[in-house]
DNA sequence: TCTCTTTTTAGACCGTATCTAAATTCATGA
DNA sequence: TCATGAATTTAGATACGGTCTAAAAAGAGA
């Protein structure tokens, strides 16, 4: 199920034109946009949505688990579709920021470490992309 | 050597007496402080200090490899005098971070990413610190 | 259609970080 | 010692991300 309207509903939003333009574009997108880039490309389809309807709905969409948020740029949080434990690499050249499945790499020590309860982590990668 | 009118001259920066108080501050921090933390901090014993020298002299003593920046806090960049390879483990609950050495940990599949040229990598753990 | 609730909106507001231009400090040498 | 110019510091302006407010608009239910 990969209708916006759908999921929305599923999670007892309702879907409003505004909020179906922003899951629609969010739920899909590859490439760790931050609530400005989301607003940008929102407002091809919807003109007239607001900054604030866009912040409004993205924090929605956080709080009925459906995007996660990343620290992962210096001065923006950036939303990600993919709310499964990832790792992420940064293109050091383009800012570009690409997910890494779970399974590409072995963390162990995370259980052993005296006097930190691990949650959760990720590992942060930075390099260059390779064409 | 651990005097930072010392270690200011080293890397041929002029130890004035605003740049001596924030080095002596961040370099010994374990907090990983930020920019406004530091400031407050320094006008304790610097009182005319103004925010634009706290920037430049973060700014100067990074690009002098005296210190790092790190992105794992909202809203804000934090300084690490640490500039070897670690790790970080953030305290949900207070926010706090924490220093991780970098052989408490092992990470394998960062050579086996096809397409990514990884120049270097840590783990962010998020989590409950244990008393 | 009427009414009440939810949602959206513009713009104010706040925090972080940089920039600008003037003032100050400092090194240097006459 | 003093004059000069370069380096540094400073206050305040500017820019941008993000939240808040209060009013307008839209939508659901009677
Ligand atoms: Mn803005
Ligand atoms: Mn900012
Ligand atoms: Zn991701
Ligand atoms: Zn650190």
């Amino acid at each position: 199920m990969t209708d916006p309207v759908a999921i929305l509903l599923r999670c007892g939003v309702r879907p409003t034109s505004q909020r179906v333009a922003i899951a629609d574009y969010i739920l899909g997108a590859r490439s760790h946009p931050s609530a400005d880039e989301i607003l940008a490309h929102v407002k091809k389809t919807c003109p007239a949505i607001s900054r604030a309807t866009v912040y409004n709905t993205l924090n929605l969409l956080v709080e009925k688990g459906l995007v996660t948020t990343q620290i992962l740029r210096e001065g923006t949080v950036v939303f990600d579709p993919i709310v499964d434990n990832h790792h992420h690499f940064i293109d050091e050249q383009s800012g570009r920021i690409y997910d890494i499945p779970w399974e590409a790499l072995r963390v162990s020590g995370t259980a052993d470490l005296k006097g930190f309860d691990v949650r959760r982590f990720q590992v942060v990668l930075r390099g260059r992309r390779r064409r």
